[in-house]
RNA sequence: GGCGCGUUGGUGUAACUGGUUAACACGCCGCCCUCUCAAGGCGGAGAGCACGGGUUCGAGUCCCGUACGCGCUACCA
């Protein structure tokens, strides 16, 4: 049974207005792709982008690159949506939608035509097939690009050919001498000469803006203080200090962040990779998203080493306070994990913090995402809100011990569960300790009736019990308990046995030792 | 091809403005605890800082070159 999500983020098509704000306040932004899902590299530049507002105390805006018309739909919106919800990665204004400022951003082109920052190109447009397209590109770019013949057409001719009805493209008229530069808050000063960036187009032939000048145009609009993104835009980013210059306006402050890479530093895809790339994954595999947010913000990220030393733990207002653009480190880092490994699904020390999360937040904490994964895999009783309560904590605190995931809580923790005996029976289990040992098919029942007419059944009473039957029987310990470990929850593995047994109570622990003996 | 960015153990990261045998975490291996363990405790292996030069009394830290990786180079974003 599939587990609903709902998602309380509403998709309306704000306004781009925004409120009364002062000079100084930080506004940045996280602007996603529609494609479906939210990437863990998204991710990661949406959770730095709402970490630097909230050191700050600035505004963290949400904006959808709907641009290109094919993925433009609010379906592939949602998996966004839903991971930086689950995340808690709130926005303060948005979601905004880029195709909705079309308007605005051809009315910039059109006033950088008629400035003469830009000029038509009247080429006829080649086709380009989408599936080779990187290659031809590449290729194309090997050849040297003469320079674009319609950069120097009159404005007269230009306006005639318009006027009859020419397609042309509109493109930014980069100048000849000179360079552009910016100081990059995680790379430093870049600088790059005019002639190597080429006259980008601005709007298609059918009147589409293109990327570029739609950035620019939404992050003036929105007052943008600070671009952090990933730093697949650090070249282009040239091309928009341009425009924010020839547009008149403020350049903001750039930071750019390293990628994330798969295991082989190649790119990290869901074509490539499945779902170990989406945020929603996590999230139905049983993290807690404090944990999830924890490691991803360490993946490429480290606090201040004077002030917080070795620290790996860090609740979310911990790494609010401790957030600093100087702590990104400028290589790419790999998001380590072996495909195929069930056990090892995704990057270990993202399992790690995971259980450590698990076993050191409050119970209190915890509770609500056991409660989730209980009612989602039919286990869960309101009783244990109740008048069970005090045994549920108890269980838990036993079970959390040892679970990497909210997951485990239903996968080791079934037999703790439920009353019959509806759990799996882990055969090397079973055969290790109920079948090993031919005395056991008489010892169990003798333990099922000792145990049935003890009075103290708690953890010492039961211990005293087992050690007291070991040695009148000649027997190990050992025997009895890992034979009872396996009787009672159908694993090898697992807490102090003691406490399983009192956990498990009298009439569940008398009636799954007499049922062992079907096993031997 | 051009331009840009990067390179510390398997992975993620440290190492004050150059100065002890390069530190921590995950993972791995071993030992211990013990009723088991995928838990816990303890310990170990694993990089001499991509490579080659240079500056310096001294460089992972500065400079140059090379290699490799990544990004951009589109009427994609």
């Amino acid at each position: 049974m599939a587990k609903k999500y709902s998602c309380q983020f509403v998709l309306i098509r704000g306004q781009v207005t925004r409120k009364e704000q002062t000079m100084s306040q930080i506004r940045v932004r996280f602007a996603p792709s529609p494609t479906g899902y939210l990437h863990v590299g998204g991710a990661r530049t949406a959770l730095f982008n709402w970490l630097f507002a909230r050191k700050n105390k600035g505004v963290f805006v949400l904006r959808i690159e709907d641009t290109d018309t094919l993925r433009n739909d609010e379906a592939m919106v949602r998996g966004i949506l839903e991971g930086m919800e689950w995340l808690g990665l709130n926005y303060d204004e948005g979601p905004f939608f880029q195709s909705d400022n079309y308007e605005k951003h051809r009315a910039a082109a059109l006033q950088l035509l008629e400035n003469g920052f830009a000029y038509r190109d009247f080429t006829p447009k080649a086709e380009r097939d989408d599936a080779t397209i990187k290659q031809r590109v590449a290729e194309a770019a090997k050849q040297e690009k003469p320079v674009n013949a319609y950069r120097t057409l009159s404005r007269e001719e230009s306006d005639a050919r318009a006027a009859a009805g020419e397609p042309f493209v509109i493109r930014f008229k980069v100048l000849e001498e000179g360079k552009t530069q910016f100081e990059d808050e995680v790379f430093g000063l870049q600088e790059r000469d005019y002639k190597d960036i080429e006259d980008l187009v601005l709007l298609r032939s059918d009147g589409h803006p293109l990327y570029n000048l739609s950035v620019v145009c939404d992050d003036i609009e929105m007052a943008i203080t600070h671009v952090i993104r990933g730093q697949d835009h650090l070249s282009n980013t040239h091309k928009q200090v341009l425009l924010y210059q020839a547009l008149g306006k403020p350049v903001p402050r750039f930071g750019h962040l390293p990628l994330i890479m798969a295991p082989d530093k190649g790119k990290l895809s869901k074509r490539k990779h499945g779902e170990i790339v989406s945020i929603t994954t996590y999230r139905d595999a049983g993290f807690i998203p404090d944990a999830f947010l924890n490691f991803l913000a360490l993946l490429g990220w480290s606090p201040d080493f004077n002030e917080y030393g070795d620290r790996e733990i860090f609740s979310r207002e911990e790494l609010i306070q401790s957030f600093s653009l100087a702590g990104i480190n400028k290589a790419n880092a790999v998001f380590n994990f072996t495909q195929g490994d069930a056990r090892n699904w995704t990057d270990q020390k993202a399992l790690w913090m995971n259980a450590e999360y698990i076993k050191t937040i409050p119970l209190e904490t915890l509770l609500p995402f056991v409660k989730a994964e209980l009612q989602q895999s039919g286990l869960w009783r309101d009783a244990y809100e109740s008048e069970q309560k005090v045994w549920f904590d108890h269980t838990l605190t036993l079970l959390r011990e040892r679970a990497r995931t909210v997951k485990d809580f239903t996968n080791h923790g079934r037999p703790y569960f439920v009353d019959d005996i509806s759990f799996e029976f882990d055969e090397v289990a079973v055969k290790k300790n109920l079948q090993k040992d031919a005395a056991l098919k008489d010892l169990l029942p003798q333990l099922a009736e000792a145990f049935a007419t003890l009075d103290d059944f708690t953890h010492d009473g039961i211990e005293a019990l087992l050690r007291k039957t070991a040695e009148e029987k000649g027997v190990k310990v050992g025997l009895l308990t890992n034979a009872t470990r396996t009787a009672l929850t159908g694993q090898s593995v697992g807490p102090g046995l003691f406490s399983v047994v009192e956990v498990i109570g009298k009439d569940r622990t008398v009636a799954r030792l007499k049922h062992a003996t079907q096993l031997m």
